[in-house]
DNA sequence: TTGTATGCGTTATCAT
DNA sequence: ATGATAACGCATACAA
């Protein structure tokens, strides 16, 4: 096994060594390159022609517009953005603030919100990890002049504050936004529609003592997934438990460490909503250590649908919610308001949303009819639907 | 059930309401935010005051600070950051050109990349699944004068050609080379060497027939872990059976399907090398459906370590690489690069990885020594480790 | 200590 | 059809 490692080195020290330029490399750094001036001295024509050419703008000769092409080419010429964003006041990029990108659920954000700008020919400015005012007020004071618009996800409490800041500067769509503000485009997932439906669907199958691992406290998505399991436990006359409210970070180690106290709860609930798929795996594998056979003994719901739930043993029975799409759609909404010239939107998009029933939850121990349960090749037609629910209220103001 | 839906619309047609400005409301739109002239107006002094005052950059009398800063503050001036960048030549951002950000992965390189550059004070400029050249070159180019270097990871052979062209432009870090190019600096997992490692425990324990599933032929992780899956197996004498190479598309699903193919395979391997966390977490669905029990029928290794590796049923055996610190090396290495002024670097950083045996496996039933297993609660320091082996080749040209 | 003037790299408005 | 020139918003060299 020693042929794996040729050259050991310790850490990391950021060594910089004075170079001579052998002629193999071209010297890198900066070779200051051409702007539109060099083009405009090589082709003998002024700066204006080469723009009108390069940007195809106004009619140019034939023999000018050859000259020109030739030219750029030759010095290969890559327009400054900067300084087109200067004269246009149009930077052609989206500010992207968002809380600690953890797990697959953010990975798809991005991922959905990538494709759509690069489908509409625009950038993405991307800054995480924001949970307090400040920071993301100095994320987005750092962006001014750099983005025309914020697509912007702030579920902590403290960071309501910025918020407002930022939309009255900026065109602006929320994620999943604490409050509905007039005047505002948001685009949500149902957190307390998805919630109430996973844990009514728990409470069907006979389960009466259903504990809940929720996000942190004071998180807007957490909150009302909380919100959606109790409602539901009080429309099905269960007196909710506050013994039975854990509170995890969306995380697969809080939501194994959850799973350490819920085993020692007593009496034992016999099934456990996980605010999202991330803490349930590591609710589910913390039980099964501790001997608890899932969905045998308990059973568990999460939330999200991330694509390796259904992979998982069990299956992961869970709430879907296309993330990928909610990405594109805060995309789609912020080309809106960007496209209507200071007119104010208000618009509240709501993300379609599904109930998917695998294995993890069970099967009917309860009174009621029996139920089908998906398997990862038939999974695409979910054998519990809600939806596709797309709610919308429109007003204007 | 039916409270959970209270509006249900359709699609998400691009509506566009006039709209009547309420009093109540702020008017939105551009209100066209404070200059530095407007700063200078209001607070009697020129636009080079208020840039001293704002960027403390000069001596300026306590009497015009005040007024300037009252000023700014109350027109709530923030500078534009275009005009910055033009002046200084300099952009405070970093480009990232990544392939498709696919899992758990990419999550974290990103977020390993947000990081460090917030640390440092820049922004990131993100596009993503980018395999052809021609669609990298454009983004690249889309970026020029809004990035003072990039991050760049380009598997995809059909992208090679880009990469030279934009390393002549930009300074550059490279993320999993293909090649070693002389005068560039690179961040690289172990592939072939984890591979290796990987594969070799696999005969150790007794294995001799050994499948792999690959990733994308043309893939450079991919080919690089392939090689070193052959060669581990040629090092301990296995004559390696091309009918046992498989290939995925490092997703979930496509190692689901793999495992479709390797259910059918005669005689069947005992033990499959997946070159991804993701396609293990699919393979071992499928083999579990298939009535073939992980570990005790066949034995199962992945690539990668994602946070959710360990909480699988059976926790999954993995090469670990810290794709976290990936990109924060990445971002490290860059800002090495800017700071260069034009010096050439070489440098070569390899991650540290480490072999994580947990259960997926298996235990020994071949002939040698006993082995230590894992658990969520003591994996910190994996029972079989090659690491931290940190590689480091610098020559400066 | 402060102001004037110039330029960063573009594009748009005038001329011609 | 093409060229000179004035912005865009900011920071700096140079004067005062």
């Amino acid at each position: 096994m020693l042929e794996v490692a040729k050259k050991v080195a310790l850490t990391r020290p950021a060594v910089r060594t004075d170079a001579d330029l052998t002629g193999s490399t071209p010297p890198l750094g900066k070779p200051t390159m051409a702007t539109i001036r060099d083009v405009a001295r090589a082709a003998a024509v002024s700066t204006a022609t080469v723009s009108r050419v390069l940007n195809g703008t106004a009619r140019v000769s034939d023999e000018t517009r050859r000259r020109v092409s030739e030219a750029a080419k030759r010095l290969d010429y890559w327009p400054n953005g900067s300084a087109r964003s200067l004269i246009h006041s149009r930077t052609q990029t989206l500010g992207v603030l968002l809380p600690d990108i953890f797990g697959e659920f953010f990975s798809e954000v991005i991922r959905g919100i990538d494709k759509a700008v690069r489908d509409a020919g625009l950038q993405v400015l991307l800054s995480s990890s924001h949970s307090s005012a400040e920071g993301l007020l100095s994320a987005a004071k750092a962006m001014a002049g750099r983005v025309d618009g914020f697509i912007l996800m702030a579920p902590d409490l403290e960071a309501e504050s910025a918020v407002d800041r930022i939309r009255k500067r900026f065109p602006l769509v929320l994620l999943n936004p604490r409050t509905q503000t007039p005047g505002t485009v948001s685009v949500s997932i149902a957190n307390y529609e998805g919630a109430f439906a996973a844990v009514s669907h728990l409470i069907r199958l006979g389960h009466k003592r259903i504990a809940i691992v929720a996000g942190p406290m004071g998180n807007a998505d957490s909150d009302e997934r909380l919100r959606g399991y109790r409602a539901a436990l009080v429309a099905h006359d269960i007196e909710p438990d506050e013994r039975l409210v854990l509170t995890g970070a969306f995380t697969e180690v809080s939501g194994y460490e959850a799973g350490s106290r819920i085993l020692r709860l007593r009496p034992a609930p016999t099934a456990v909503f996980a605010a999202n798929d991330g803490m349930a795996i590591g609710l589910i594998s913390r039980l099964s250590e501790g001997g608890v056979r899932v969905p045998d003994d308990v059973g568990v719901m999460g939330f999200d649908d991330i694509p390796t739930a259904r992979y998982l043993a069990p299956p992961l029975s869970t709430v879907r919610t296309d993330a990928y799409e909610l990405g594109a759609c805060a995309v789609s909404g912020l080309l809106d308001v960007l496209g209507a010239e200071g007119e104010v939107l208000d618009l509240r998009w709501v993300m379609p949303w599904d109930l998917v029933i695998r294995r993890s939850c069970g099967a009917l121990h309860g009174p009621r009819g029996s139920l089908t349960t998906t398997t990862p090749e038939t999974t695409s037609e979910p054998a519990q639907s809600r939806g596709p629910i797309l709610q919308r209220e429109e007003e204007s103001c």
